[in-house]
DNA sequence: CGCGCTGTTGATACGTATCAAGGCTCGTGG
DNA sequence: CCACGAGCCTTGATACGTATCAACAGCGCG
């Protein structure tokens, strides 16, 4: 491990309350591994026998089942994944593979518990990260059961919009392939998507997006703070 | 509050393990109520002053979204809802409303929080609850993205099947609007499922169902343990 | 250079929602 | 006690959202 990704990972809400002896110790007992991309890390089904943290890349995590494939999230720097199995001491239920090179933490699932035991100021960042993992997974939900396709592309595009506050311009941190799956919907219907939205104000060039109209395009997409946020 | 109802709720996982004078704090302040059916408890988007525990009765959580209303799940005793908005002191993502004369317990989020921040055991406890109840939105969130409505409907019907072990036979626990709307479909369509359903082998008479060919239904619906357990 | 992949567009089919109508049950009030 | 009305459920006709299949353009990479 470098020993300026050190700091990186102890500024993690999940790590950053713990003391210091605990937090030595799970750090001596983690591996830093670089991958290539299109790396499979985890296999849904599998024990969850690590908790990994992003240090750099990207990682998508997805499920697989009759014939069908759907993204569940994509983890980028610095963040962690599949706490919840490593807490359970469960399968994980989604797979994870690296969409580019990525540098990634891994540590042994024993020694979270164990420390989670015995560190109480830890236990309780798990339970912050959890609840604010379980409150986005429920607005995804939500996201998905309450809108059709089209309208959660348009809320897609102005969060991706109001995050890189730049001019009018930002462009789409994956493919659109990916992003369709994403969203729930096949990469055709996306590319129909983004045709009807020009109508609202969406230039897209490539992977470069363009909102010529923001007030248009949010009243179109029906923003609501308990989805969005 | 009846002193018999007191055992139940201490003996719920999020409460087993903390001490007994956090215990008596927690109750000390919590307020016990009985309400009619149809009555609203919670409001998405209000803060989240109170946990709930349904004690008697049943609740169901939904949300509503641009003339749409969808249900997000439905909490029968003895078991509490709305954790993840109590811990993260944020608004409800959800509204709750009962579904029959319930008893219903109500402790406030600063209690909640108060002790939490204090008693370690309690921490932890409500992460396993939170990691739990985690897991099973992500199941869910998976069932809707990757099975198609009629799917949906034959793996509910099997686990209130295996859950009610019973003969052939099992009652549904909710009308079959309420059914459709947890499934993400229109009571129309659920009622065309159940009819094609009738040729794997599901009867239907009112809210009794029974399931005369148990492994023609389960191949049907390509039961997943990721998803269904 | 050509292969393969991504993305687009069109034609078509399927899943699902909507609208409408009618049967049924059940609770209420005459 | 019956009659009525409200709500649930079903069924049919139709429209819409979305997926699938196919073809092709553009691009990057070996």
């Amino acid at each position: 491990m470098r020993p300026n990704d050190l700091p990186d990972i102890r500024d993690l809400p999940l790590f950053r309350s713990m003391d210091e002896a605990s937090f030595a110790e799970l750090m001596n007992a983690a591996y830093l591994q670089k991958f290539p991309r299109q790396v499979d890390l985890i296999f849904e089904g599998e024990p969850a026998d690590f908790l990994y943290v992003v240090i750099e890349g990207c990682v998508e995590l997805f499920s697989r089942h009759a014939g069908r494939e759907t993204t569940l999230g994509m983890v980028v720097p610095v963040s962690s994944f599949i706490l919840a199995a490593v807490i359970r001491d469960a399968a994980y239920l989604m797979s994870g593979r690296t969409t580019e090179a990525s540098r990634i933490l891994m540590i042994p699932s024993e020694n979270i518990r164990a420390i989670f035991e015995k560190d109480g100021a830890f236990a309780r960042a798990i339970v912050r990260e959890l609840a604010l993992d379980f409150r986005v997974m429920i607005k995804e939900y939500k996201n998905l059961k309450l809108r059709p396709g089209i309208e959660r592309l348009a809320n897609r595009l102005l969060r991706l919009h109001d995050q890189t506050a730049a001019a009018g311009s930002f462009m789409l941190p994956y493919d659109k392939k990916t992003l369709a799956s994403i969203l729930g919907m096949t990469p055709e219907n996306l590319s129909r998507g983004f045709a009807t939205l020009k109508a609202y104000g969406v230039d897209v060039s490539g992977n470069m997006i363009t909102i010529t109209d923001v007030d248009d395009l949010r009243a179109f997409a029906k923003v609501n703070p308990f989805i969005d946020q």
